[in-house]
DNA sequence: CGCCCGCTTGAGATAAATCAAACACGGTGG
DNA sequence: CCACCGTGTTTGATTTATCTCAAGCGGGCG
């Protein structure tokens, strides 16, 4: 419309993933999922009160839009391979990342018209469940219903802290809040080996969720990796300091 | 512990409530509750379905933390009347509101640890729910499960979009987009009249917000009352050009 | 080979912070 | 009644973190 939308257009396809992939070769992916016992899936699909399991269909995607931004949605996902991110488009062309996602994370939308949307940033595949049923477990099965509420208020307890952090945070504050609690996400699903793990975000991901300029996320990140704080390599992210990360993160 | 520790220890004064006040006078206000045919009490207390209304208690509170942080309650509370805040200070004193809340806002907590707490900014009234009740009915009733719902994905969606405002905008935009949401959250409950209401934000609360200095708040302030966008004086928010105000926060 | 993308580095510009002073106002005590 | 104080706000001068503009570099890939 106005502005430089030279950023914008090209970069996000709107491809919504109305054609489906061919169903995964494994008839049913969740009995091996590395995840299941450390995400929500453990409450949908097996654990103590084993009832029917929800109706599952697996489906994977290349690097493009997953939704549509503001369109309801009669599934819930969960993601099981990959890495996914959040993010909303301002007028003029800018991004901002509220949050990434990979394997055992819920994807559930945000109020229609916020324009919020869901974009695969590696190949992934992803586990739908009929929205439907997922309601009525939640309200027939009381472990369902804490595990969801427990799931909602740490994730929105997560975007305020992350907003806590734009308000007051420094540049490597910012930065570094983020990348350990990726971190300490990975480690929650067992995804970190001896504090190393892949680690697919650009600089520019890391700009658009911290509100800083991909300039200004490349001074900052090589001056963690000269002070021996974690290094980011081609795709993959080593902690070198955990500690010094954890005492930049509280100001400490 | 370190650092400037001086503009917290005196602020916050951690007064929990226990010391009750006298029961209201009025034996059941929410009868002539201006707010609630617009607010989560709709679904609560009365409306089509018109089940036993679940059992509620009515406090007031003075300007004092209604919460400690990090606790877990065995209640679920509704604003009456009056305002309050969530906040949360940083070791070295910093404080970030994440939101103020009104009349007809629902209150629930975060996560426990992430160290968010609540403060009544005036004199405020409120209603106590048992949480085991409302817990009951979201899982007995339709109506009241996905209002809940409705109600969860709007509050995280707000938080969403404030961390988009802090990543991306600038002081006056901020500010703009805070006092806009503001007025429509009002609006939407009857309590603007004219482009005008009661508002009892210092200057101290809107930079602790936006992340912004109260100097500078004050200068954005004045910018925008000289050139006609919006006033505080006083306690009272008028809107003098919404449309030029709605402008500022579209980015157009 | 050459091009594009992601990253790096340098130099100058700018929005907001910081430091500092003063003012307006209501309350309180002499 | 006035002097004084504290809180909240305003305004000015200077500093700083981050942005903007610009150029160069390396690697993957058509």
């Amino acid at each position: 419309m106005h502005g430089n939308a030279t950023r914008c257009e090209e970069d996000d396809k709107l491809v919504t993933l109305t054609h489906k992939f061919p169903p995964s070769e494994n008839p049913s992916p969740c009995k091996t999922c590395r995840v299941r016992a450390t995400s929500f899936c453990d409450v949908l699909i097996g654990g103590p009160a084993p009832s029917r399991s929800l109706t599952q269909h697996h489906e994977t995607a290349a690097r493009h839009d997953l939704f549509e931004p503001d369109k309801t949605h009669e599934s819930v996902y969960v993601i099981c391979d990959g890495w996914a991110f959040r993010f909303r488009r301002t007028e003029d062309g800018r991004r901002y990342i509220p949050n990434f996602l990979f394997a055992g994370d819920v994807v559930y939308g945000f109020s229609k018209n916020a324009g919020f949307s869901l974009q695969a940033l590696t190949d992934i595949r992803y586990c739908k469940f009929v929205r439907a049923e997922l309601k009525a477990r939640i309200r027939e099965e009381p472990r369902t219903y804490d595990a969801w509420i427990a799931a909602r208020i740490a994730e929105r307890t997560e975007l305020a802290v992350t907003a806590a952090a734009l308000a007051q945070f420094s540049a490597a504050e910012r930065i570094a809040q983020l990348v350990l609690r990726l971190r300490d996400r990975l480690d929650a699903r067992g995804m970190l080996h001896n504090e190393s793990c892949a680690f697919p975000l650009r600089q520019v991901h890391i700009a658009d969720a911290t509100g800083l300029t991909t300039v200004h996320v490349s001074r900052t990140i090589s001056a963690f990796r000269k002070a021996g704080v974690f290094t980011i390599d081609d795709g993959k992210l080593t902690i070198l300091n955990l500690a010094k990360l954890r005492r930049i993160v509280e100001r400490e």
